[in-house]
DNA sequence: ATGGCCATGTAAGATGTTACATGATTTA
DNA sequence: TAAATCATGTAACATCTTACATGGCCAT
């Protein structure tokens, strides 16, 4: 029995199995590019997971014969696409289904901190930046309609689905502290 | 300018600050038994950590005169008061209010790994498994109405609500799919 | 007195980031 | 042709987990 996959591994391999044949980099850059900022798809993450996953027989290269510099191109092997399957399934188990995180949500502990004024600041530009994230997450799903598939569609729905909670928590929190709405600015 | 609190480091500090003095012990277990899974609340990390701000003067400790092992009681210096505040307010920053992350959404874009039963039963799973969890989190929302803080209240509602959000999208992608509605279980 | 929890810690390993280096290709 | 971007990689470092070790306290 193979070892289980780490979330970025998965990820990782997702995108491989997505796009293959493919270079290393087209993976580290969909995951740069990548409106979460959960991973920052940095070289020194990337290379060598990839190179690990095909140590581990997952993934296999092979020399692109229309590039000169002989670049590989990636692809998931069967025991790949088994490992991802088992990775995708994984998802079910309450462990995983708890591991969400957000970092504003963490803070919120400790804002008795905050002077009155420091307060309303941060909840006002809080509120913004979770405005325009909505507004990005929104663009992501609208963005590309009818061409993407309908699977990365209702992801990017659950991001919007999630962004639209964070900011109707965020007036309840201004609202419980008492505090005047953020001024102007519905970007 | 001392370097910025990680977000562990910033929750543990936080921690420190909410229950001083307190042992080492008492941050470590309040991570442990935190609903959320994101950090395991390991002694090998937080020992460590809390070493690390102790050293950076964020922490100073002193010996609990009234316990014979000679434990050390742990208390936020001013500068570790100074440090949490900036780690607080950083929490607008476009960064941190885009580093979510979610595990479900991310397997869901590789779904068309799975057969049409296995892809049934996933969903049914982890509906299932969402919906338990946000029982959870409501649980820890009104099991403490009176007793917590306002700041705790209003953090759990937070987890309510995007717990709320994810159970809403899953059920949205089970009609997308058209797939039948989990059998029974409502828990 | 002993088994279980309280409390602290270390060592080894996995994994991610930053910063740097390199060369090829495309674009202005 | 110069600058930007594509593409790949390494080294040093930071941080987190797992697994193990240790010793005190407490209830039966």
């Amino acid at each position: 029995m193979a070892k289980k996959l780490s979330e970025l591994e998965g990820v990782a391999l997702g995108l491989v199995y997505k796009h293959q044949p493919c270079t290393s980099y087209a993976v580290r850059h969909e995951l740069e590019q990548s409106p979460s900022t959960r991973w920052r798809g940095s070289s020194g993450s990337i290379y060598p997971l990839l190179r690990r996953l095909e140590e581990r027989g997952l993934v296999e290269s092979t020399p692109d014969e229309k590039d000169g510099r002989g670049r590989q191109l990636l692809a998931v092997t069967a025991a790949g696409v088994e490992a991802l399957r088992a990775w995708v399934v994984a998802g079910c188990e309450p462990d995983i289904v708890a591991a969400v995180s957000d970092p504003v949500r963490s803070r919120l502990y400790f804002l008795e901190l905050l002077s009155d004024a420091a307060l309303s600041q941060f909840i006002a530009e809080t509120e913004s930046a979770l405005k325009q994230y909505l507004t990005t997450t929104r663009e992501h799903l609208t963005g590309r309609e009818e061409s993407a598939d309908p699977l990365e569609h209702l992801a990017n729905l659950g991001a919007v689905y999630q962004a639209e909670a964070r900011v109707r928590w965020l007036e309840a929190v201004r609202r419980a502290l008492k505090l005047g709405e953020a001024a102007g600015r519905e970007d």
